[in-house]
DNA sequence: GTCATTACGATGCGAACGCATTGCGACGTG
DNA sequence: CACGTCGCAATGCGTTCGCATCGTAATGAC
């Protein structure tokens, strides 16, 4: 077997180039020769490892959700035996786009949506956590107005669906420069206030416990 | 003085046609030829009424939104003296996508959302009426805090904030097919019932009082 | 009727597009 | 040390793009 490179790398530094042209002018911004140049490589290799323009663009969106992912499980990891509630805190926390590359991920979402209309396998992947997520937010708040931390008087799924709007909302604000997280956090940290009771629950753990 | 035909008609006509290309999918879809097409005219007519592509896209950005403007108005016609309340309903209710049009205003909306991050004649369009709407739910807020149906403890401006986001939100699930209109209704109905009291208020004008 | 002016339809141009093809240098295998 | 395969760069093709140009039919003023 001869030459080998690796592929993923490539791949990736191909993908990279697609999210920074994607955020900063839309879909319509990107070409094949845009994001070779982008991407500082040759307009062959771009098409070595994509077969079509679509295939780049799907595996982009793909990558810059499974790195939001990453980023997610990341923040878990920072918290000591996390429960329901720290994991949708995380979740929460990530969408607000405090992080430069899911504010590039919300953008590339975003410019992704007219897509998600008539194509079902973009659909799929836009959509892929949103049931799952609102579900998991619905047993937390229900959980803590069994602990009697929440108003009895809430509905959860109701709340869930507000809070999951609430907070794609403001991550889209962040990430097209309308508010600043400091902001959004604020104004999510309010909200989760008055919904799960205060939010100074067990800090991060700290460096070098 | 030469042939005379009504050019605002003849524009309008234009811009509807951009307006079901983009809301089909998005602004890549929107070319001369396709728009001419959309429209049943041909490409010269297109020319003759707009110098340049981006002015086709800015004009038909600017008639959407000032026929939702219009659609919000005839909600407050059919309300008998109405009040701050009524017109913060108006708004809300138009901005959940229960009319076609709202639906495609929408989608048209967040076609643009990309070039607002470097085109500020596109921003201004977009966000022309974010604050001034937001002071005026955080006021009737305050208001009905006043008047003793609203919890003294909430925060107008921050409640304001999230109801806006909210909406927003909501109409964009609803634009995009990820929700029903009743769903969104139900869901922003029981929003504010929390935030304003019973949403039973005076009711519409019926026809022929 | 004459004429100026408006409203277009038709056509052409250069640039950019996605994609296919070709060829070759680099490398692991035998 | 050949050989086959992979990793690309280069180039060309047909299409579509936005826009400019040009010709002409229609119309109201005189």
């Amino acid at each position: 077997m001869p030459r080998k490179v690796d592929v993923e790398q490539q791949k990736s530094d191909i993908a990279e180039a697609v999210w920074r042209l994607v955020g900063r002018a839309g879909l319509e911004a990107v070409s094949l020769r845009e994001v070779a140049t982008e991407a500082g490589v040759s307009m062959g290799r771009v098409q070595h490892y994509f077969r079509t323009k679509e295939a780049m663009l799907l595996y982009g969106l793909r990558l810059a959700q499974r790195r939001m992912h990453e980023r997610i499980e990341a923040r878990l990891v920072r918290r000591p035996d996390p429960d329901a509630e720290d994991v949708l805190r995380a979740v929460l926390e990530e969408m607000l786009g405090g992080d430069h590359d899911t504010r590039q991920t919300i953008r590339i979402c975003v410019a992704f949506l007219p897509r998600a209309l008539d194509d079902q396998q973009v659909a799929d992947l836009l959509y892929a956590d949103d049931a799952e997520i609102r579900a998991h937010a619905a047993r937390v708040i229900g959980q803590a107005q069994a602990q009697g931390r929440a108003d009895p008087g809430l509905d959860p799924e109701r709340e869930a669906r507000i809070l999951w709007s609430l907070a794609g909302s403001l991550g889209v604000e962040v990430a097209f420069g309308r508010t600043s997280v400091e902001e959004a956090r604020a104004t999510l940290s309010y909200h989760l206030d008055r919904l799960l009771g205060s939010s100074a629950r067990r800090p991060e753990r700290a460096d070098r416990t």
